[in-house]
DNA sequence: TTTTTATATTGTAATATTGCAATATTAAAA
DNA sequence: TTTTAATATTGCAATATTACAATATAAAAA
């Protein structure tokens, strides 16, 4: 086999995984820097901005608006595309929750 | 093709999908949850707590300390795995500064 | 209506990941 | 030294991801 045994895992490990493997490719990465650099949601240039082609992209842009790390509101042909604040909240809950429980530990 | 264009990214935005990259799989999400339900580092036993074959954890295991996630010492013919701090204190930078940068958007 | 512009979808090849049986390694115990 | 116990490595099959050309879609502009 190969497949992830995600059937083994509870919702919550699953769901936390699938948050990680949405930042674990080096464009959406930059995706998430290039929407932090403008001032407001972007409406397409993205594209540009990056090293793909626009079919590349669109997948990119895909997978972080499927784990909900992203939102894109239609405006026209373009889209606007900006960071999901309560997505980003879980992110920083869960590792200040890890730092928390580390602070009673051996190392 | 197929293979990830790493070559067209910054060296910290691959890092930091490789950080990423390693929390992505929900085996790796269960040993963190793993070694932080115990009060010191562990021994052993992580291959009991999952549903999956020994060289199936010890693979994920591999990741988790090429990334510098956790770090393992060698206790005899086990070996103790903690979590490491360091790398903990990236991803809570990370998620800070972007949450810094959003306080002064639109969205 | 036709054209243009922006983005999405499909199909497919290249590559990476996952999982495990078999085997290797390595140190303690007998 | 032989055995046992804990973990790592290898090899390989199944599956997933990545990238993009070609094509589709859908709304605005001409």
């Amino acid at each position: 086999m190969g497949a992830s045994k995600s059937d083994f895992f509870s919702n919550k490990q699953n769901a936390l995984a699938c948050l990680f493997k949405a930042l674990s490719h080096p464009a959406r990465v930059a995706i998430i820097e290039y929407l932090l650099t403008v001032d407001t949601c972007i409406c397409g240039d993205i594209v540009n901005e990056l090293p793909l082609a626009q079919p590349t992209v669109s997948q990119h842009l895909k997978e972080l608006k499927n784990a909900g790390i992203i939102k894109g509101s239609i405006d026209g042909t373009a889209i606007c595309y900006c960071i999901n604040t309560e997505t980003l909240q879980k992110f920083e809950d869960y590792f200040s929750a890890i730092s928390l429980k580390l602070k009673s530990k051996c190392c």
